[in-house]
DNA sequence: CGGACAAGCTGA
DNA sequence: CAGCTTGTCCGG
């Protein structure tokens, strides 16, 4: 098979010889190959070339996966490729994007589309690579780490990144992944500044193809052209935004890990707090943690706002218990900004008396109860009648008090002003002191801030995703950063339950502790990386399919169409679940929430 | 996905 | 049994 073909070229002497091309439509709903005649006048087409053909009936674009020539020919008569639109992905990220398909259980096509260039790229002229930069200072423990191969880089959350990128562009041709595009533009911004070339993607994908210093870009660029490459670099490996929540459900750092690897070079892991699943891969021994400084963490405190006097106490709005004393003082300071962050689809769901208007909730741990036949303890379990404890009143509604109502609140608490900030709101940034509130969306909207108060941090804490733990570390790295400038930074976790050791943790962020005991939890509960893990939504023409699982292969039902299948053995776990997408099964591997 | 075709339901 | 809906299969 992967022999020489002598004969190739006196057979293409004597007779024409026309190629056959395997492509895969860009047709969703189509997951299979397909074989095509490639008339002469087309020369050869490259792996991952994006092709025009005729498909029952229809014209339809595909890309070319693989040359099937060597294969017993065809029992059935091959149509022609129709034409030659585009330059795509090269056969290393066509193959890179096979594994991933079956990797992560999903079609082959929307891999494709996310590597392929956003407009029709002809030709590519490839750039010469730059000789020698004059190499800025580089981290002498990275660059070590560097040498044997990479691993995860615990980088604080104020600290400028661009130590550790050094370490990979003196190597070359590096890649960078950032969980969004602003991160992004900010990095590559910076380094044109400096003299470097760089291919921001996907718009520049023709660039990136020609070769560039640094090729940066969302967890898109993981798939982005970078001949030559030299390093791949992961940055804010924790950022939930590195994954894909439509099938395939590929993770960014799971791509570059293992595209460095078939590239043979090194890749970097970099996160103030990284998943289990980098430090997983990495190991101890490829996991470094650079000597802690006093800058390197705002100040964490807890305050309990329901036991505080609250600033409204009048039996007019409900008794939010959102407005601690701790949060008021800062409040008003005039000479502070501070940002109030509130998750409003977490309060979606509180439950409110109808004639007092208190705030159900459990007279064991004090959690917001949510409304059925009877109210319920979501954190305790604890049950009890639908009767309101402060009047004694049976008629509860649903409050979806958001963020404009707490405003008024906010402002009469603070003496000045407050502005809520929507993901909508116009403007960017803030001019000086003053009062924010808004939902996270706020920490990306802000220039800076010497105060962060979560007005409910349990609902961030014990929310119902097993990745909620990560989350409210998310939200501690995006206030942390928000905080950089300031000389006194305070975040502020409001919670009624400051004792629980799941929440009193926050206060005191250490990655190796918090690490360790991530990691001791998704063993213990048998989650990814230890297990690997899927949501699946299935109709009943996958029951037989589910219901013969192979031995070591978990099948759970959770409802009426969805299924969660686990399995300690990798490959036999990625087998089922291409069996299971045989049988119309929508499969989504090491998801966000189940 | 979207067309083709087969198998089931309804009404005169 | 025409006329219509619903389901299953297939594409090179």
């Amino acid at each position: 098979m992967g022999a020489a073909q002598p004969s190739r070229l006196a057979e293409g002497s004597t007779q024409t010889l026309t190629s056959v091309v395997r492509v895969v439509p860009d047709v969703s709903g189509i997951d299979k190959t397909f074989d095509y005649a490639v008339p002469e006048r087309f020369g050869s087409v490259a792996i991952g070339s994006i092709v025009r053909v005729e498909l029952n009936g229809r014209r339809v674009d595909a890309w070319v996966v693989a040359h099937p020539a060597d294969e017993a020919p065809a029992n059935y008569a091959l149509k022609a490729i129709l034409d030659v639109l585009s330059i795509g992905p090269s056969s290393e990220i066509v193959e890179l994007a096979q594994w991933c398909a079956h990797r992560f259980a999903g079609p082959l096509r929307g891999v494709l589309t996310i590597a392929s260039p956003p407009k029709r790229v002809k030709k590519v002229v490839a750039a010469p690579s730059r000789a020698s930069r004059s190499s800025r200072q580089t981290v002498g423990e990275i660059d070590d780490l560097m040498a044997r191969g990479g691993g995860v880089v615990v980088w604080p959350p104020a600290r400028p990144v661009r130590g550790v990128l050094e370490s990979a562009l003196v190597r070359g041709r590096t890649l960078v992944v950032c969980p969004g595009i602003g991160n992004a533009r900010t990095i590559s911004t910076a380094l044109r500044r400096e003299g470097l070339s760089v291919a921001l993607v996907p718009d520049d994908w023709q660039r990136a193809a020609e070769g560039v210093d640094i090729v940066v870009g969302a967890r898109s660029a993981v798939w982005a052209p970078c001949p030559n490459i030299a390093a791949v670099v992961v940055l804010d490996e924790h950022d939930e935004r590195l994954q894909d929540e439509r099938s395939p459900t590929w993770h960014a750092r799971d791509i570059a890990v293992e595209r460095a690897r078939r590239a043979n070079v090194p890749c970097l892991v970099v996160s103030p707090l990284p998943t289990v699943s980098a430090t997983h891969w990495a190991g101890p021994t490829r996991t470094i943690v650079p000597a802690a400084q006093p800058s390197d963490w705002p100040t964490i405190v807890t305050a309990d706002p329901y036991t505080s006097t609250s600033a409204s106490d009048d039996n007019d709005s409900p008794r939010t218990g959102l407005i601690s004393s701790e949060l008021i003082a800062h409040l008003r300071d005039d000479s502070k900004v501070v940002a109030c962050v509130l998750n409003v689809k977490g309060r979606a769901r509180l439950v409110a008396c109808k004639s007092c208007r208190d705030i159900a909730r459990c007279e064991k741990c004090e959690a917001a109860m949510t409304l059925g036949d009877t109210l319920g303890c979501p954190s305790c379990g604890h049950v009890r009648p639908v009767v309101c404890a402060r009047c004694g009143a049976g008629a509860m509604a649903l409050i979806r008090r958001g963020v404009s109502r707490l405003r008024e609140e906010l402002e009469a608490a603070a003496g000045r002003p407050v502005r809520e900030i929507t993901a909508e709101s116009s403007g960017v940034g803030n001019a000086g002191a003053g009062v924010y509130i808004g939902t996270e969306a706020l920490l990306h909207r802000l220039d800076s801030a010497d105060v962060v108060a979560f007005l409910d941090f349990d609902n961030e804490v014990f929310a119902p995703t097993y990745r909620a733990g990560e989350h409210a570390w998310t939200l501690l790295i995006l206030a942390a950063r928000l905080l950089r400038g300031s000389k006194a930074p305070v975040v502020i976790l409001q919670t009624n339950d400051a004792t629980n050791p799941a929440l009193a943790r926050f206060t005191a962020p250490n990655a190796a502790a918090v690490i360790q005991s991530e990691t001791e939890t998704r063993r213990a509960l048998g989650l990814p990386p230890f297990v690997a893990f899927a949501r699946v939504e299935a109709s009943e023409a996958s029951r037989p399919v589910l219901d013969s699982a192979p031995l070591g292969v978990d099948v759970a039902a959770v409802g009426e169409t969805s299924w969660l299948v686990r399995g300690a053995d990798v490959a036999l776990f990625a087998d089922f679940c291409a069996e299971l997408r045989r049988a119309q099964a929508r499969v989504y591997v090491d998801p966000q929430r189940y």
